[in-house]
DNA sequence: GTTGGCTATATTGCATGCAATATATGTTTT
DNA sequence: AAAACATATATTGCATGCAATATAGCCAAC
């Protein structure tokens, strides 16, 4: 089951609320993040910061250069596609494994979380529609009971958020209206064919609005395919 | 295509050098991993080694308690059966997705690799032998050119290690002899079919060789499922 | 002999300061 | 004007020291 619940060490409240900030757009792929400035910002020690972003560097969502300091990742467009893979992969194994034994409490939250998506859509706060987009994923993650499972996808998700900042094609509506709603519904009902069906095309859906052909892209030059 | 070649990082040699003792045996599952003496193991001061088992604990081998330390994680009988789970998923994934393009220099690879583990085996060094049957799994994933399933594989394989100390029945023979040359061979003979079958039952038979049914296990009260 | 409480020790949490490195600015040279 | 260099500034890398907390050892009480 669940371990135990640790009291939440600060340095990760840190970089959940760094996480939060790139996943809603408020700070940009390649973005330094300056660890003096942040320190007085979050009014802690330089150290702390030190440990949150080593952190998030380990979770691949920041990267560290030697002697230069931390930047957000700002993913290719072949490792945008190989998130994409993977999430094509996890996916339908977590509704499986959602479904092996849902609670009542799962459907409920999943409702609160369809209610939020729907406020923030309503208000146009376009932010927060597009990080509750992806704590949607990382919610149906977190209720289908393999913590390895969820990790991946905690991870996989943010990264989503920076893929999308990248490749959006700008007039593009924001995500596919109101797919998450149907995927519940064929959750609730227990149609598990239908439900992975769902989100095999939701991924798909997101991945195709997003440009990921290699034209028309404003990226730096990638010196790994040069010099590699 | 592959990231620049980064200078590596002290902290980070210093966790995989933890992760390699780890993935040996020779530090137990649950291991109290204190700050000041692996500084003065080390001979760097506790700052890099505190990154360092930040890092581990990011990536799931070590656990952080608040005002406690770091501590070598024990994976319950659940969490082995989740890891196995999650593997029998990627690993069919890796081997299609790297016959799609596999090189020379890959088969090469492999091979030396092989008898890295021959020679292991011939020398009868059990420690070794399970870290390269464990690192076999990681080079597959390596080579398959998907990053994020390379790092989940490579946090996957030491963590298979802990469950396989903690729930290994004695007297079994050091992993199944050699079904990694098999695979090997399916591999190297593009025989996608054969290769996956090769490595599901290779999974299989290293997790039903575990005790991982819930009984004649020497471990700790489970008390999450008490008090949670 | 086990439990409870007290003191002493060891360990973690955290901030700060200094050296090493990188970035930015301004000046010279071609 | 552009490039190259030199200086000044800012930032990272790292060790250390102190306060807060947990662990271990000890003695008393039951």
């Amino acid at each position: 089951m669940e371990s135990v619940k640790l009291p939440k060490i600060q340095a990760e409240k840190i970089a959940e609320s760094i996480t939060n900030a790139i996943m809603e757009h408020r700070i940009a792929p390649g973005s330094k993040l300056s660890e003096s400035r942040m320190a007085t910002a979050f009014e802690v020690s330089r150290t702390k910061i030190n440990q949150s972003l080593l952190m998030l560097s380990e979770s691949g969502l920041v990267q560290q250069l030697p002697n230069r300091g931390f930047f957000v990742s700002s993913p290719s467009i072949d490792e945008a596609k190989q998130v994409f893979f993977l999430r094509q992969l996890l996916e339908p194994e977590i509704i499986k494994e959602l479904l092996k034994n849902i609670k009542l409490k799962d459907i409920k939250r999943l409702h609160r979380h369809l209610n939020a998506e729907k406020e923030a859509r309503a208000s146009s706060n376009r932010r927060l529609i597009i990080r509750l987009s992806g704590e949607f994923h990382m919610l149906l993650a977190e209720m289908c009971g393999n913590r390895y499972i969820n990790k991946m996808m905690a991870e996989l998700c943010p990264l989503t958020c920076l893929i999308i900042a990248l490749y959006d094609v700008p007039n593009t509506p924001a995500c596919p209206e109101d797919e998450h709603t149907t995927i519940v519904a064929a959750i609730e009902s227990g149609d598990e064919e239908q439900a992975i069906s769902l989100m095999k095309h939701h991924l798909t859906h997101i991945e195709m609005a997003l440009n990921l052909d290699g034209s028309n892209n404003n990226n730096e030059v990638d010196w790994d395919k040069i010099i590699g």
